[in-house]
DNA sequence: ATGAAAGTGAAAACCATTTTCATTTATAAG
DNA sequence: CTTATAAATGAAAATGGTTTTCACTTTCAT
């Protein structure tokens, strides 16, 4: 992704906000423009040290409501971690599962297609009526991966 | 399940415990013989309260405490929630998913072995080393779903 | 410019979970 | 059956991420 369309992408989320009654603020813009440009899903702590670089005023509470309002937008996707905490991360295109490094923290999307006959095959053998689902790899990225070490049995 | 293997399910646990050193005491009785009979994820608290009607002098740190071993020698798992909480739920046997009612909470495993196949393709595309993975549906099973309203598109 | 409503941020509140620490208990040894 | 001791307990306090409160500021329509 260029730095053009990341703009691309922080400018159409500022559309967004205002599309849908919301105010733009220096705030909101700052924020906007650190989680649409982030690779990485960053937890609420990160986004408000950088966004203090952009705007110094800026308190941790707007970092919360801004990203609520973004994810309700569905153009910010929360991150459930093992520990509990959420972290925060762009939407992908459609609807795609996340793959998480353990070490760095890198996130890629990947399609679950197979995942759509799994959930209904589920579905018709216990008889629930499947309304949403988490699916969330995690591991070592190629660049976190042991480089010298003999190929193990994973 | 019938009874009679929930109590032996609930043996084997403390048997468990005291294979790994530690102690049988009544507060690990109390807490060990209702997740171990639960087909439902408890949190911390339910436990807490049906404990003490076992054993009134219960405080919620053990639970936690207990909960935490439980779930390190692998007799229980740890379910996390939408909302960042947890409930725990007597580990399935083999691998398996979750299937949560978010209705009643009433809980079910289901065997995602095609899963297998997509973190392997998934693997192999991104050259993530795959260590661990979450899978959760969420919806409503069979005795929570309206009964009488006409089909939806779901 | 102006006013009303939305947005902000510091501080306080919240709440699930964890830590602290003095007391109690299970277990092994005698 | 005692006794010693290390583990376990529970009340209270601490923690830490997140949310609420509220007085003040800012945006945006007029």
């Amino acid at each position: 992704m260029t730095l053009i369309s990341i703009n691309a992408l922080a400018e159409s989320w500022l559309d967004s906000l205002l599309d849908s009654g919301y105010r733009l603020t220096a705030p909101r813009r700052a924020i906007v423009s650190i989680v649409a440009a982030s690779p990485r899903a960053l937890d609420a702590v990160e986004i408000y040290d950088l966004g203090r670089d952009e705007h110094p005023r800026l308190g941790l509470v707007t970092v919360y409501r801004t990203l609520e309002k973004l994810e309700q937008l569905g153009l910010v996707q929360r991150v459930h971690q093992p520990d509990g905490c959420n972290m925060y991360l762009r939407s992908p295109e459609g609807h795609e599962h996340l793959l998480l490094c353990k070490s760095c923290g890198q996130m890629e999307y990947f399609r679950g297609d197979d995942l759509t006959k799994l959930i209904e095959d589920t579905s018709r053998r216990s008889g629930y009526q499947i309304q949403e689902h988490w699916l969330q790899l995690f591991g070592l990225c190629a660049g976190c991966q042991p480089q010298n070490s003999p190929k193990e049995d994973g």
